[in-house]
RNA sequence: GACCCCAUCGUCUAGAGGCCUAGGACACCGGGUUUUCAUCCCGGCAACACGGGUUCGACUCCCGUUGGGGUCACCA
């Protein structure tokens, strides 16, 4: 069977990188197996759902290359759907209308009490709960409602639904049996009867656990007496997310569910949705977070981390695509730098980590500095450009002589933002480092020397050999240690003590402006201070 | 609090009982190449959370503790 994935983000805001990781690791589970990689847009919550948010997402997808098969289902469009899928299953006994709280009345799916059609449901073993006598215990169709005592002897309130307690049988404080639940299961069910037992003790039943197998985390399981029936629908008559999500997986044909772990939880319902509904659920993956460097998982009300903002920052899709597979996810070779076709390749769903991983931007930018240099050149001063037209100095540049900056700063680019420092490049006044000033040409010797080196440009050919043999002379002739003249050279004509080679700088700049800033090094910058 | 999940260098990870004196990468620190910058090369620092088992043998299996995270909505 061809398998479908699918990924399916709600539209409420800026798509943040645990969300997209998860759009990834879909995407390459799809193109690994041949499958197809669907694109479901969640937006059943009109309040917080935009249109820009939308448009945003398939931006993004479309940057990081994630291209999705067929045509996107906006989940909006399938409302009556999913209302039709809430009455059958109130029809037959697996939901049912119930008045909750203030609101109206809503329609809760029934963690199901009798399991024959639930292969996910299994038997555990007897258990038995210490009841608190002040609280009496209420039974009804919508569950169990008692208090267990806590360490210190306090009543703690709780909600189960019916299913959790088979068996069933209650204890008063004088030991003596009060309660059975299987005789009169069905007349509760049926609704309208509530049981309430006074001065309880103990309660006793066979514990049941839903359970499932997660690819990723192994044998997933819960038991039902933890669980509570669930809204499905809500008393304005729109559906809620789970019976949404679970009735469009079906709907989708959805084979694998390759989620965040905060949905386990969410899973140990939906896995019961997809067989009140008469589906096979699917198989589940769940994906360890991507935490932030506060070790909390990104969240939509986290301010950072946005997929946009490494774009707008200088980021390369496929870096980052590869960078983010390697969070959680490992070829179990000691590779990293992979392209996309590799990356498929090699994608097993088995191998990802099942714990928590946190985002190292060092290593991210390490990874787009291996990319940029392979880059096309044309792609390369494209980005750039675009970069620095926000210059104050970028806006109108010469674009030959841009391209020529360009390719001399390639393969020395980690960032494409990192283009916003070469002003010293087009600005006819550039500004210092006073620490590099102080370091580097407030020394003795140095302003003499950037003279001689001055003079000499000014008496060769302006090509490299002859730079570099001019500059060689001034250090020979003054007994300087050869390269020793560079650094304060590099600071005098370009502010910082890090670039390109600076033979090249010189010759791009060209002579005027060369020498115009060796004057400056010399009259004001070597002696000041 | 209850339930669920997780646990190897600072970070990402390799490791499916003996290949482990625990490997790689980023970061950091040295050194070399580049007569300069970046790249590159070499080296260093640095981890199996703790306690019990199981076993001839445990980073690997089991239990417990501790710590971290998630979920407990008429939000998705």
């Amino acid at each position: 069977m061809q398998t479908r994935v699918r990924f399916a983000p709600s539209p409420t805001g800026q798509v943040h990188i645990g969300n997209i990781r998860t759009a990834i690791f879909n995407w390459l589970y799809a193109r690994h197996t041949g499958g197809k990689f669907l694109l479901r847009i969640e937006d059943t919550d009109r309040e917080r759902s935009t249109s820009e948010a939308v448009t945003q997402l398939l931006a993004e997808l479309s940057w990081l290359g994630l291209d999705f098969d067929d045509t996107p289902l906006y989940q909006s469009s399938r409302l009556a759907e999913h209302v039709e899928h809430s009455k059958s299953l109130v029809d037959c006994g697996h939901a049912y209308p119930y008045k909750k709280g203030e609101g109206g009345e809503v329609v809760l799916f029934r963690i199901p009490w009798n399991a024959d059609s639930f292969p996910n449901i299994r038997d555990c073993q007897s258990a038995s709960i210490a009841l608190h006598p002040d609280v009496p215990v209420r039974i009804n169709a919508n569950g169990l409602s008692y208090a267990q005592v806590s360490k210190k002897g306090k009543p703690m309130p709780t909600e189960s639904c019916l299913a959790g307690f088979r068996e069933l049988e209650i204890y008063d404080t004088d030991r003596a049996k009060i309660f059975s639940l299987e005789p009169v299961v069905d007349e509760i069910l049926a609704g309208g009867q509530t049981v309430s037992l006074e001065n309880v003790s103990e309660m006793t039943f066979l514990r049941r656990e839903v359970y499932f197998n997660d690819l990723i985390k192994g044998e997933l399981s819960k038991p039902l007496d933890s669980m509570k029936d669930l809204v499905i629908v809500r008393s304005d008559g729109t559906p809620v997310f789970h019976l949404a999500n679970v009735v469009d997986d079906c709907h989708q044909n959805i084979t694998h569910i390759i989620r965040g772990d905060d949905h386990i939880e969410n899973t140990y319902r939906h896995v019961l949705l997809f067989q009140a509904l008469g589906a096979a659920p699917p198989t589940y993956a769940h994906l360890p977070m991507i935490i932030n460097a506060q070790g909390k998982p990104y969240s939509k009300r986290d301010g950072d981390a946005y997929l946009g903002e490494f774009r707008d920052n200088g980021y390369l899709a496929d870096a980052v695509l590869n960078y983010l597979t390697l969070l959680g996810w490992s070829p179990g070779e000691d590779l990293e730098k992979m392209n996309r076709g590799e990356l498929i390749e090699r994608f097993t769903l088995d191998r990802v980590q099942s714990s928590p991983a946190q985002m190292d931007i060092n290593k991210l930018q390490h990874m787009n500095g291996l990319y940029i240099p392979e880059l096309g050149e044309a792609d390369f001063i494209q980005e750039v450009r675009a970069v620095v037209k926000n210059e104050p100095w970028g806006k109108d540049v010469d674009s030959n002589y841009f391209s020529a900056v360009a390719r001399l700063m390639q393969s020395r680019t980690k960032l494409y933002s990192q283009a916003k420092e070469w002003g010293y490049f087009f600005e006819e006044d550039i500004s210092f480092d006073e620490k590099f000033v102080r370091k580097h040409l407030q020394k003795p010797g140095i302003a003499e020397a950037l003279l001689e080196i001055g003079e000499s440009l000014r008496s060769t050919p302006f090509e490299l050999p002859s730079i570099e043999q001019a500059i060689h002379d001034v250090t020979d002739k003054r007994d300087i240690k050869q390269g020793k003249l560079n650094m304060p050279l590099r600071i005098a004509l370009t502010g910082v003590p890090t670039g390109a080679g600076i033979y090249e700088i010189i010759l791009l700049l060209g002579e005027e402006t060369v020498l115009r800033r060796l004057n400056h090094a010399i009259t004001v910058l070597c002696t000041s201070g």
